[in-house]
DNA sequence: ATCAAAACTTACCGCGCGTAAAGATTTTAT
DNA sequence: ATAAAATCTTTACGCGCGGTAAGTTTTGAT
């Protein structure tokens, strides 16, 4: 019956019998309000089913409740599933996430910074793409908006970073890969997206030092994002030329092993740790659809629920007060263990 | 140099020696204002870099440039590569983009609609989540908001709709693995997610009796869109139950398809189209990730460029002018073939 | 019952911009 | 050159809400 009658706070508050700052209080937070005044207004809301102008509010409140969240790729599984629970975490908490996602484009990254700064939000949770980055447009929005650094750091930039442990993730893999048959090959790319890999590469080393094993490092050519493609076009190659010199092949990323493992097949390779097999193949990451390679790929996974909740919970502290120092939490992958090795 | 100090348009007006109210008609359409004047004002901009505060711009504007762009499931690449082609093409007509998924939840599909209705966007391209979508919420939402949906229809609600034809997928498909080899079974979920599903089933009814062939169905149970585990437990069973009546298998989607895939691999099938090779297997969609599948997926290929680029097209003369009456357009598939089948 | 604290109301101003009307200025056409 | 058209300036008001200061009412403890 009686509805869209209602156009502002000023018409909703007396119809509903109660003061406009009161109202205005509310939806601030709703605790802030006498509980008995607090079910009179929800149910006039419901009601009315009145919502204040979001532009109105956001205005002149100096801090809005938006949360920004800004992904290097959209397009790979891996990060939409972190995506989906930092969003929900930040709804949880009563903020309002908006997703965006650079498309591997840093023009694009550093746009998106500057639609963010002009949206005031209370904080962002920024997956920088890494060496592609503009990175003095990194830091400058970061002394703007309370920024969290997540899965690639940018330098000790904005108030944390959050992300998996890399060294470790590579470290427990090969240490696997070894004790279970010929020691690994490591497979990436030449010049990777982001910093993650080089560390992947720098523990895979120091691994196999450790073991006492030479290390063999095979790099590919290719830029841009499309892992899958770059993976299996520089593994193909790879493996015309002999250039794995024994049987098992560790890829940087899961993405990159799904094109390995494609190259494998295209080359009549059987991919697994069977004696019938001839190569092994492992990945990190722990990729959504690792479970669907054939065969199934042996990886190291993220813990998407730590680094998400984590990220979230450090930003909000930030955000609510407490001021601290700039510090990076890793949080240590667990192994997968499949077929493909 | 001078820089932070102009704090709204009135200051940035002044400060470049042009009226406020002109300065204000710039920002709504640039070409409303004298070329010379254009250049003036653009290079204050250049100079001081001045951006007008969204929220006091979008507050009073009956229509705000935001467009909205609703996914039903984020975690797929399939969506992922329309969202990011639809997102230039609002970019290059001058709109914000904004993207949202409902994670396959359905509530979570209300309130993002209710959260868009208080944007006040010029428009919306809505993919929604289908059977379970609360169509009556669709319906209220799209009388508020210019709404074009696409991938999935709803009725004949909002402006138009504009999706593929998946009568012409499956025919197109099923059609060609009839001329290659054995007719094929037709794999799909018991209940699925979206009307395409139904589509693609009647259409292989259909062309199996145009061919001659007794159709043979094999529904497998499931619910939410964790396709692959679906594809992949289903298919196993119906495997082991031999429910399959021929070497042929066409799976009603992709991400079904790489389940199969990896259960034929699990039950030790050999997946091709040589003599040497148990089972065809074939897909429908060209999922981004089709071509790494081992083997790489024969399937039939969205025109992801054509749907993406209609469904902006058409949303934007709606909203800037010729309402012209609700249609239906879907763009036809094309044959990819790879391996599998 | 008494009183201070807590919660609420009234009244008013400010935010940054959209928009309209009327007059002044520039541009274009004749 | 001159009139007509297009564009710009000035002035003024409104949007829907945030925020504050002063009074008033309600609450809960004594």
């Amino acid at each position: 019956m009686a509805d869209s009658k209602i156009r502002n706070m000023e018409q909703f508050a007396a119809i509903s019998g109660i003061s406009r700052p009161t109202i205005s209080k509310y939806f601030n937070d709703p605790d802030s309000v006498r509980s008995s005044t607090r079910e009179r207004i929800e149910a006039a809301i419901e009601k009315h089913d009145y919502r204040p102008n979001i532009y109105a509010m956001n205005q002149n409140r100096k801090l809005t409740k938006n949360v920004g969240i800004v992904l290097p790729f959209l397009a790979d599984p891996f990060f939409t599933e972190i995506a989906r629970s930092i969003e929900q975490h930040c709804i949880d908490a009563g903020y309002r996430p908006t997703l965006f996602s650079s498309h591997g484009d840093p023009r694009l990254e550093t746009e998106i910074l500057d639609t963010l700064a002009s949206m005031k939000p209370a904080g962002v949770l920024l997956a920088p793409l890494g060496r592609a980055s503009d990175k003095s447009a990194i830091e400058k929005f970061c002394k703007q908006v309370p920024t969290l650094i997540f899965d690639s750091s940018v330098d000790e930039l904005g108030i944390a970073f959050v992300g998996s442990d890399n060294f470790q993730f590579t470290e427990l893999i090969t240490d696997y890969l070894c004790r279970t048959g010929e020691p690994p090959c490591f497979f990436e790319m030449k010049t990777p997206a982001n910093p993650n890999a080089h560390r992947r590469r720098a523990s895979y080393l120091n691994a196999m030092e450790k073991f006492g094993y030479e290390p063999q490092v095979v790099s590919v050519p290719g830029e841009g994002w499309d892992f899958e493609a770059i993976g299996m076009q520089g593994g193909r190659a790879a493996l015309a030329d002999g250039r794995f010199k024994t049987n098992t092949v560790l890829c940087s990323n899961d993405r990159l092993a799904i094109g390995m493992l494609a190259a494998c097949y295209a080359e009549g390779l059987r991919v697994g740790r069977t004696k019938d097999d001839a190569i092994r193949v492992a990945g990190q990451d722990g990729h959504p659809f690792s479970s669907y390679t054939c065969p199934p790929l042996t990886t190291v996974a993220h813990d998407y629920q730590a680094v998400s909740q984590h990220a979230v919970e450090t930003l909000f502290q930030a955000i609510e007060g407490s001021v601290s120092d700039w510090e990076s939490t890793r949080f240590e992958g667990k192994l997968i263990m499949r077929q493909s090795a």
